[in-house]
DNA sequence: CGAGATGTTCGGCT
DNA sequence: AAGCCGAACATCTC
């Protein structure tokens, strides 16, 4: 479910935790999202600790706790966050569940395909400084993404865009958008961009990412009309540019919809 | 009931 | 060696 601005989203889910001390931490033990980490470590560092920081980069969460402990969370497929009354009891997919005196906050994901991590340390932790670049960012250069590009050979443009080294936070929706926007074909081959073409994408890559934060990434409000977001899933959708009807196909392992009219292939 | 879902990782191939 | 691909992960919904 969760590209960068659904995870933005979230992280404010948590938000009116913050400088408020964890009560008690629960946790559904042996959970696959909790592979390697202690559990007992996570629950003992957390219990009494106040959640003083949060921030989200691409897809991942870094939440700072006093003491030094840090729990960094991916949401993978169908994770989310959210808060419930200081009384609610975690159902069977709410995988952690931190108690505050006024409230809870809550991990849930059925599928299980995210991710909690627990680090101490004065500073974040290693796996978080070395994350690269995000889209939005002034280190996202166009030289950047060129270089990028062309160490690729014959893998689709599409497979690039979900690479989270290149374009974290990126997921399967909001490539679709990118190259929608910037009229490339998703199965062109990475490295054959021209330099106007490359130019392009990195405009409509930074622009969706953007308007993704301000909208979905503020109150899970919709982009603005005219994107192909409205139209992607819908069996029969038609692209918001010239009405023709999308072609839906399998690139880079995902289901990818495009517009052959104003995304041809050449 | 089968198919597919907004993601990552690992193993094997070239 | 690096790039590329398919399979696996676990559960729910249509």
């Amino acid at each position: 479910m969760p590209e960068l601005a659904e995870v933005e989203f979230f992280r404010k889910q948590w938000e009116p935790g913050l400088g408020k001390r964890v009560q008690e931490a629960l946790i559904h033990e042996g959970k696959r999202v909790f592979r390697g980490v202690d559990p007992e470590a996570l629950t003992a560092a957390l219990k009494g600790a106040k959640l003083v920081d949060s921030q989200t980069r691409g897809k991942q969460l870094l939440f700072r706790f006093s003491g030094g402990a840090w729990i960094g969370i991916h949401l993978g497929m169908s994770g989310s966050l959210r808060r419930e009354a200081h009384d609610f009891t975690p159902g069977k997919h709410d995988h952690l569940a931190l108690v505050q005196a006024d409230g809870v906050l809550l991990y849930h994901d059925p599928r299980m395909f995210g991710r909690v991590r627990f680090d101490r340390g004065k500073q974040p932790p290693e796996w978080w400084s070395q994350l690269p670049p995000v889209v939005t960012s002034p280190e996202f250069t166009q030289a950047r993404l060129a270089e990028a590009l062309s160490r690729r050979k014959l893998g689709p443009i599409k497979a690039a865009l979900l690479d989270q080294s290149l374009f974290p936070g990126v997921g399967n929706w909001m490539a679709d958008e990118i190259l929608w926007r910037s009229r490339l074909d998703p199965r062109t081959p990475a490295a054959a961009l021209t330099s106007a073409e490359r130019t392009e994408l990195w405009k409509q890559a930074r622009l969706v990412c953007r308007t993704s934060l301000r909208t979905i990434g503020v109150d899970w409000g919709d982009p603005p009309p005219g994107w192909l977001f409205h139209v992607r899933w819908k069996k029969g959708g038609s692209c918001p540019r010239d009405g023709e009807s999308l072609q839906r196909a399998e690139v880079a392992g995902r289901t990818t919809a495009w517009c052959e009219r104003c995304q041809p292939a050449n």
